[in-house]
This record gives C-alpha cells, sequence and structure tokens, in this order.
DNA sequence: GGCTCCCGCCAGGAC
DNA sequence: GTCCTGGCGGGAGCC
C-alpha cells in the first residue's frame, strides 16, 4: 500500500505540477496532504478533474488502460480511503467496479458525457455520506497542530469536495457532537480533530448512563421479544409505535414498548425545536447509547425509538420513525466513517436487522482520569480542549429530555424562550463570534456566583467568626482553604493548561467541602475550577435573584439542592420536586454586582462606594432586609459599605425584574423542562418568587424609588449569624448543574483535613476545565478576573473570614457532597462581555465589548482554556425555608490587589449541591462505578450480530446480548 | 420488497 | 431580499 501511495503521490505531483493544483497545496499547507488529496481526485465530474485528464492523457480509452484501478483522482482518492479504512476498502472495491463500468462509457463518449454517466452510475455511492466524510477527514489531521490553522470554511470545503453545502451540514453536525469541529462563525469551524474526543465520550457516557439510555434500550429489546413471541409482531409493534409512552412511570413498565420520553416540551419551546432535533444532538445521543450498550451493538430500530422517545411523544408513527431512521443512517455514516462503529447485523428470530457495532475507544474513561496534559498532543491543544469542554457543556445545556430528569418550564417563561434563543442565534451567528456564545450564557449565573462569593469571601475578612455557621461550613471553609494552601502560589498565573477536561475536572473540585443542603438550602454554590491553579472557590448566590430583561440577561443555572442528606449518601438522592427552586440572575445584576464589587475594590471611599453606604443605611431599615438579616439589628453590621453594595445591588436587580418581569430573558429555557412533571414545582416556585418580590417592593419603597436597584445582596456569614440556618424561601435557582467527578470531591475532602500531604495529593491533581468559549481572558499577576479572585482570595489568606475562622473547631462531621460549578472562563467571559472586567484588567469596571477580548492573542488563550462545565438544567427544588425570606446576592468581595503571600490561606467555603443520582450531572458527579448499580438488566436472546463483511453471522459474530443478565 | 440514504425542498433565522 | 442553516421526506439505488 505504502508503495501504492508513492505512486500516486508521485502521480499525483504531477497532476498538480500540470494542471495547477499546486495552488491548493500553498493554500493549506498545514494540511498539504489531505488537501492535496482532496483537491485532485475529490470530484470526477469536476472541471479540475476534467482539466487534470485533460492534460495529462485522453480522458477516454479504457482499454489502453489498466482494467482495475486507472489512475483517475477517484481512484486515488480510493486508494488512499482503502488504507485508511478496511471498511472502506471493500466499499471501495464497489465503487472501483462502478468505476470500470463509467469507463466505459467515458472512453465511447465524450467528456460531457462522461460526467453525465458519473452522475447517474456511481453518484449515489460516491456521493454517499461516508465517503464524503473519508474526503473531509482526510483532508485535516487526527490531531491538528493549533499552532496552524484549523478554520474550515464550509463554502471552500464543499467547493473543493464538489458538494453542496447542505451534505458539509450533515458532517459537521455529527462531528460537533463529538467535538472535533467547533463553530466559530457562519460558515466557519474550526477543526479539532480527535483531541478532544476521549473527553467527549467520558462525557457522553456518563450522561448515557444517566440518562439510562442502556436500560431503555434493554426495555425496548425486551418489549420486542416479547411482542414477538406473544402476538404479531407487526400489529403489535405498530401499535407500540403510536403508543406514546409518556411518563416515566411508564418505564419499564410491561405495556411500554420504547421509552417515550416527555418531549412534549419541545412544542412549548417551538424556538428550539430544531436545535433538539439537532442532529448533533441526534448523534450525541446515539453515541451515548453505544457507550452504554452491552455488548455495544445497537440497532437502528432500538436507537430510533430512543431518539423519537426523547422528541414529540405525540404523532409517532412510522413515518416519523422512518426518518429518524433516516438521520441515524446519515450520522452512523459519519460514524463509520470515524471508525468508531461499524455496520453489523443482528439476527433476531424476526430476521436481520441492521445494527452497528461500536469500534472507537473503549477506554477513554480511564484516560479521563489519568493524566490528561500526558496525553494533550501540545499545550495548544488547550485551547481546543476548552472549547471542546464549553461546547461539550453546550450540549448538555440541551439534554434530552429523560424520564427522570424533566423538568417544567412555568407558563410566564415561555417568552423567554424565544428571547434567549434570539440572543444565541445572534451571538452565534455573529461573523467574529470565536466560539458559540450559547454555552457561555448558562454560566453567567456562575460569575455572578463568583462574584458573590468573592464579596462574601471579603466581607468575611472583615467580620468576625461566625459562631453559628455550620458544620458543613467550617467544613468547606476549612477544605477550600487547604485546597488553597496546596494549590496556587501565584495568584496570577497564566492559565494556559494541557489537561483535558477530565483531568480538570478533580483539580476544579479541590477544596471543596462537605455540604449539608438542608443547613444551607439558600446558598447556591459554585464551585469554579480554576485552570492551572487548580483552586475552586465557592460562590454564594442567592435563588431569589430575578431574571433581567436586560439583553444581556443570561440563561438561568440550575441548581440542585438537597435538602434531605446530611450524609454522602444524601447527594446520591435524587432531587425531589418542591425542595428547590429557579432563579434567574440577569446580567444586568451581575454587572451591578460587579461594578459594586469593583468600586469597593478599587476605590472604596468612591462615590459609588459612598452611594451605596448611604443605600445600605436605607435598605438595613427596609423589612426585608431584616427578614433576611434578623441579626443584623442585633449587632452592627461590620461589613458597612459592602453590606449596602449588596443591598443597593439587589433592589436594583428587584427593580428590574419587578418592571420587566415579563421579560424573556435569564431563565431557563431549555425546551426539556417544559410540561414534565416538576411544573408544578416550578410553578410554586415561581410563584413564591413573585410573592416575595411583591412583598418585597411592597416593604422597601423607599429603596425602590429612590433608585436603588432591587438587589440585595447579603453576606453568607451574616445569614448564618442570623439564624443558623438558611432563610425561609430561600430558592435555588435553577439552570444547569455544573457536576464535578465523585473522585474529585473525595479529593477535595480528603484534602480539606489538616493533613498537608493528603492536601497537597488532591491539589496536585487540579485539573481545570478548559473552557472552550471565545476569547481569553489573560490573568495578569495584578489583574482581577473572577478566578483571580479566588486566587487572590486563597492566596490572601485572610483569616478573618468566617469559615476560615470556623473551618478550625475541627473536622466537619458532614460528609462531602457533590459540588456543582460555572466554568470560570464562562465567568469571565461573561463579565468581559458584559464589559464588567476588561481582559486587560479584568479587576476593573470595563465596558469591552467581546470582540476586544477575542481577538485571539496567546495571552487570551488561558480564558477559553478554562474550566468546562457539564452543565445540566435541574429541576427546581425549594429549598427549606424558615426565615421566609429569600437571600439576595452576596455582596461581592474586593480583589485583593495585593497578594498577601506567606499570610493565612482562606478557607474556601463549599456547599455541595446535592443532584439527583438521575441527572447527568449526578452521574458525572458519581463515580462510574455506582452508575452500573441503576442499570436494569433484562434477559436477552441471544442475538447474531454480523458485520456487513460477514452478513452470514459467523461463529465469531455471533454475540450473545443476555450475557451480562 | 425492504433497506439505504441521496437529494433538494423549504422553513427559520441572521444579515 | 439574500444567505445560512438544517429539518425533513420523497424516492431512487442497492441488496
Amino acid at each position: 500500500m505504502n508503495v501504492l501511495l508513492d505512486l500516486q503521490n508521485s502521480k499525483k505531483s504531477k497532476i498538480n505540477s500540470s494542471c495547477g493544483l499546486t495552488s491548493v497545496d500553498e493554500k493549506d499547507n498545514a494540511f498539504l496532504e489531505p488537501d492535496v488529496l482532496m483537491k485532485i481526485p475529490g470530484n470526477i465530474s469536476s472541471v479540475d478533474f476534467q482539466e487534470t485528464m485533460g492534460s495529462l492523457t485522453t480522458p477516454t480509452k479504457g482499454k489502453n488502460n489498466p482494467v482495475t484501478e486507472p489512475w483517475t483522482p477517484t481512484s486515488n482518492l480510493k486508494m488512499l480511503i482503502s488504507a485508511a479504512s478496511p471498511e472502506i476498502r471493500n466499499r471501495e472495491k464497489e465503487l472501483g467496479l462502478d468505476n470500470s463500468v463509467i469507463t466505459e462509457p467515458i472512453d465511447a463518449s465524450q467528456e460531457p458525457s462522461f460526467d453525465e454517466s458519473e452522475k447517474l452510475q456511481i453518484s449515489r455511492k460516491e456521493k454517499s455520506l461516508g465517503l464524503l466524510c473519508h474526503k473531509f477527514l482526510a483532508r485535516y489531521p487526527d490531531y491538528p497542530n493549533p499552532a496552524l490553522n484549523n478554520d474550515i470554511c464550509l463554502d471552500d470545503v464543499a467547493v473543493e469536495l464538489n458538494v453542496e453545502r447542505r451534505r458539509i451540514y450533515d458532517i459537521m453536525n455529527v462531528l460537533e457532537s463529538l467535538h472535533m469541529v467547533g463553530r466559530l462563525a457562519k460558515n466557519r469551524y474550526m477543526w479539532h480533530g480527535r483531541v478532544n474526543l476521549p473527553q467527549t465520550l467520558a462525557t457522553l457516557r456518563k450522561v448515557g448512563e444517566e440518562y439510562k439510555y442502556g436500560e431503555q434500550m434493554e426495555q425496548i429489546k425486551q418489549r420486542s421479544y416479547e411482542r414477538e413471541f406473544d402476538f404479531d409482531g407487526d400489529e403489535k409493534e405498530n401499535e407500540d409505535m403510536s403508543k406514546p409512552g409518556d411518563t416515566e412511570s411508564e418505564l419499564g413498565q410491561k405495556e411500554m414498548y420504547f421509552v417515550e420520553l416527555p418531549g412534549v416540551e419541545f412544542r412549548a419551546a417551538s424556538v428550539n425545536s430544531r436545535k433538539d432535533k439537532s442532529l448533533r444532538v441526534m448523534s450525541q445521543k446515539f453515541v451515548m447509547l453505544f457507550l452504554v450498550a452491552t455488548p455495544r451493538i445497537v440497532s437502528l430500530e432500538v436507537a430510533a425509538k430512543i431518539l423519537i422517545g426523547e422528541d414529540q411523544v405525540i404523532d409517532l408513527d412510522k413515518s416519523k420513525f422512518k426518518t429518524k431512521i433516516r438521520r441515524l443512517y446519515d450520522i452512523a455514516n459519519v460514524l463509520s466513517s470515524l471508525e468508531l462503529i461499524k455496520k453489523v447485523h443482528v439476527t433476531e428470530d424476526r430476521g436481520r436487522k441492521p445494527a452497528f457495532k461500536w469500534t472507537g475507544p473503549e477506554d477513554f474513561a480511564s484516560t479521563n482520569d489519568a493524566d490528561a496534559s500526558l496525553t494533550a498532543p501540545s499545550t495548544a491543544t488547550g485551547t481546543l480542549e476548552s472549547r471542546c469542554s464549553v461546547q461539550n457543556c453546550a450540549k448538555n445545556l440541551f439534554p434530552s429530555n429523560t424520564v427522570k430528569h424533566s423538568f417544567t418550564r412555568h407558563p410566564s417563561l415561555i417568552k423567554l424562550a424565544k428571547s434567549i434563543q434570539d440572543d444565541r442565534r445572534k451571538i452565534n451567528s455573529a461573523p467574529s463570534s470565536p466560539a458559540k456564545i450559547t454555552e457561555f450564557v448558562p454560566s453567567k449565573m456562575a460569575q455572578l456566583a463568583a462574584i458573590c462569593k468573592i464579596q462574601l469571601d471579603e466581607q468575611s475578612k472583615k467580620s468576625n467568626i461566625n459562631p453559628k455557621v455550620t458544620p458543613a461550613v467550617v467544613n468547606s471553609l476549612e477544605q477550600a482553604e487547604i485546597g488553597r494552601k496546596n494549590n496556587e502560589p501565584a495568584l496570577n498565573i497564566e492559565q494556559n493548561t494541557n489537561r483535558t477536561p477530565e483531568i480538570q475536572l478533580p483539580a476544579s473540585t479541590s477544596g471543596t467541602m462537605p455540604f449539608t443542603p438542608s443547613q444551607q438550602p439558600a446558598l447556591i454554590h459554585v464551585l469554579l475550577p480554576q485552570h492551572q491553579i487548580s483552586r475552586p472557590y465557592t460562590l454564594y448566590v442567592h435563588p431569589s435573584v430575578r431574571p433581567h430583561p436586560s439583553s444581556l440577561a443570561v440563561r438561568s443555572m440550575t441548581f440542585e439542592d438537597k435538602t434531605g442528606g446530611s450524609s454522602g449518601k444524601a447527594t446520591e438522592e435524587s432531587t425531589s420536586p418542591g425542595k428547590s427552586a429557579t432563579k434567574d440572575i440577569s446580567l444586568s445584576q451581575m454587572q451591578e454586582h460587579s461594578l459594586l464589587q469593583n468600586n469597593s475594590a478599587c476605590s472604596p471611599s468612591s462615590p459609588a462606594s459612598m452611594k451605596r453606604i448611604s443605600c445600605d443605611q436605607i435598605s438595613e431599615k427596609s423589612p426585608s432586609k431584616v427578614m433576611k438579616m434578623p441579626n443584623s439589628s442585633r449587632s452592627p453590621s461590620p461589613y458597612g459599605p459592602e453590606l449596602g453594595d449588596i443591598i443597593q445591588a439587589r433592589l436594583k436587580a428587584r427593580r428590574s425584574l419587578v418592571s420587566n418581569r415579563p421579560s424573556p430573558r435569564a431563565l431557563h429555557l431549555d425546551p426539556e423542562f417544559i410540561n414534565t412533571p416538576e411544573n408544578t414545582a416550578a410553578e410554586k416556585l415561581d410563584q413564591s418568587v413573585e410573592r416575595f418580590l411583591e412583598k418585597e417592593e411592597k416593604l422597601s419603597p423607599c429603596i425602590s424609588e429612590g433608585g436603588v436597584t432591587p438587589l440585595r445582596a447579603i453576606p453568607l456569614q451574616e445569614v448564618l449569624l442570623s439564624s443558623g440556618h438558611l432563610p425561609a424561601e430561600a430558592l435555588i435557582p435553577t439552570g444547569y448543574l455544573i457536576p464535578i467527578s465523585q473522585p474529585s470531591l473525595t479529593n477535595l475532602q480528603d484534602s480539606r483535613m489538616p493533613g498537608a500531604e493528603s492536601a497537597n495529593a488532591a491539589a496536585s491533581n487540579h485539573t481545570v476545565f478548559h473552557t472552550p468559549t471565545a476569547g481569553s481572558l489573560p490573568a495578569g499577576a495584578q489583574e482581577f478576573t473572577p478566578n483571580s479572585f479566588s486566587l487572590k482570595l486563597a492566596s490572601s489568606a485572610v483569616p478573618v473570614s468566617p469559615f476560615s475562622v470556623l473551618s478550625q473547631p475541627g473536622p466537619s462531621p458532614v460528609p462531602s457532597q457533590r459540588l456543582h460549578s460555572p466554568s470560570p472562563a464562562i465567568l469571565n467571559f461573561t463579565l468581559q462581555n458584559m464589559g464588567l472586567i476588561r481582559s486587560g484588567s479584568p479587576g476593573r469596571p470595563s465596558a469591552s465589548a467581546p470582540s476586544e477580548q477575542m481577538n485571539g492573542s496567546p495571552a487570551q488563550l488561558g480564558f477559553q482554556q478554562r474550566g468546562m462545565i457539564f452543565v445540566k438544567p435541574m429541576s427546581p427544588v425549594p429549598l427549606q425555608q424558615q426565615t421566609g425570606q429569600p437571600l439576595a446576592l452576596f455582596n461581592l468581595q474586593q480583589p485583593l490587589i495585593a497578594t498577601p503571600k506567606g499570610t493565612q490561606p482562606i478557607h474556601h467555603s463549599f456547599f455541595h449541591t446535592p443532584v439527583s443520582t438521575l441527572s447527568p450531572l449526578a452521574t458525572v458527579v458519581t463515580s462510574s462505578s455506582n452508575t452500573g448499580s441503576r442499570n436494569v438488566y433484562i434477559p436477552q436472546r441471544k442475538l447474531d450480530i454480523a458485520t456487513e463483511d460477514n452478513c452470514r453471522g459467523g461463529p465469531e459474530n455471533l454475540m450473545l446480548l443476555n450475557d451480562f443478565c
């Protein structure tokens, strides 16, 4: 084959020199080989080919030419493709025959007839999506050099491959689902290659496990099996096909043929219908099926049924099924070209059924656990990985509505969906957008949380130890303290690592501490993975924050909280509706808050700061504040201006919310959240929020009228001091969960103990999710970014932090719990996007546009490489209410310009938000070993799995699908 | 006759 | 209005 390739290459060079194709080589020398290959043989009927043939030799006369594999661009391509894939080799054999047949008319006719004949006779296979994908893949290396230009222009590709761009979209969608490409802008993608593939597969598998796709497949198979033996297959099948499995309650029931997931939500969110049905989403889910299947064989029938179940359950008929099958073929062709799957045939009692067998990597999970930096091709890959992470996050933002994790969208929020979608489209469609912004939107909440956390920490420095802090908080602080101590010595470390997201995940959890949801229901814990620094910090966001109607409103994030469990097992429990609430924080609120923070940080005596102080005085008189801070009256607030800032910010946010309540902004708009079983809970939550807002507005008219924003921020310690428990009506914002792997949490918990070694070990394992978000934020040593805040906090070692002080009493009796945090990169991006921070000086308010931060400068790469968060919407769960007042945003911590090195490290307070075991988040958080226990095994018949090469189902292909029973 | 899946219509959204 | 994007299904090629 090498000889042949050399021969072909020599011929190719000859052709290039003769027909001027060298320009192609010059165009993109990064992938010279693939490019050249594609330029030459890509299109038999293309003008280039005709010119080539004309220049080389007479395009006719097949008799003189070799009967087999005459030298044509197509043959060259086929040869190379055959070398790449045995499966394609077989396929190319057929094509070769076709070509030989085609050659006949070519010889006897003119070139125009040649083109027509070719199109008529070989176009179908020659233009197959699989082959086209091969051509496309041949253009780019599996592991591209980040230093080179990896951009993909769809127009160029379509022209070079001589295919309609529509076909390219299909390929790109599938590749994008695997994060092999990332969309940069309209009509532009970036080639990532297989760099991100292991991480993507690992994530998909976890999600698939969480969604119990394996169980669903088994149930479908079981249904089919029962049907075959009990009744007439066709008739019963049709009946089953038309029967929508409406709820999860039907899952596992005998009557249910296939799992119908609550897809009605898509109806409510028509704007998302296309996206939800996107080929990329289907592709991811299709891959999930393979990753969770045992054996890794998935029939198209089963896959289609499962995928259909995720869409609208109504109007399910054969037409829909057929359409889904078509799409699955499209996806399968691309995946086959990627050599991830291989077509086989499952021989059942009813006959052979097309299926696909997973031939991709099997141990990518272990790879993830291992040090990704070792596997990373280069440092520059971090950017790609970051993009992948963000994309992955985005993908998970639109998880298929599973039976277990349906979420309800409040009717009042339906309008918000369209607005959010509009924003997304604007961002995504922006030609200059370096990456999908949609993925960032959810993390804006995280940014707000980060800001709150920072501010809280800042206030903690000024405050005394709060004896009422729960042990969980103490533990969190202690662990966080340890994590920081052991981690970053320098606050401003260039955040550029090669670590893969998987590896970063454990690192990001470093410093996290056990958290008892019941004790701290109102506090939203956000873990911000630190790139390189691996210093996560917890953010406390008050759930009562309302979405802002601003166009910059962020998509709400879901923070699932478990109130029932105080033990480690409690975290495994699924979230029950009614215990959590969803809240949204608008960017305006964040901005407000950030501004306050910045003001306090940079110039506490600034006019803004003074103004806030005055506002604080007013706000303290407001009943709402009293309610939220019952102890404030008893003990003068030591926070002073910060508290005023918080109150002011909250009031402002409140006003915005009230005035623009109908705005479709900043609420969880994922279509899968609509019409779900948690609908009632969501409504209650929303109603509760509404009541609270109205009540507060009435109670604090002076503040609202005074122009003070309703945004109210309360330090965590103050809240704790007030009652030692979470305030009543404390609501947890619903949006997306950032799952943290269980091992990472374990590491964190291990590291939280005074044992320096263990802490160091945990710190050493810190990994950072590379956020593939657009733009980068250089973390200067004197600069403050959301990440840098944490760093500074860590290094600042403020013993006055109430948590840190409290953490000293001793080991926390509270077991570790899951922690969900948004990506710091997303945080940074959002802040930058809002103009709150500047890439150059994030610590100061800036109106810099995102585009300014996305210039692609190397210094900005760190931003893209930050935190990869697996975000998933969760059902709103009302927190335990005791005081009857929701917490507002916490006061932002002032950035510490001067890093007090050698000082006492700060204790991070990590409140691990419990995650339902049923949620993908929980899956991610939970160790893989736990997932297996949830699988339901159904006895299966023995099936014959035959590849296309051996359709008869030889002994080697005979597989027992029930071997896992 | 069923399986594959190419092809292009057409709608939604961005520009 | 044009272009981009991609859902969708007819229908032809293939087995």
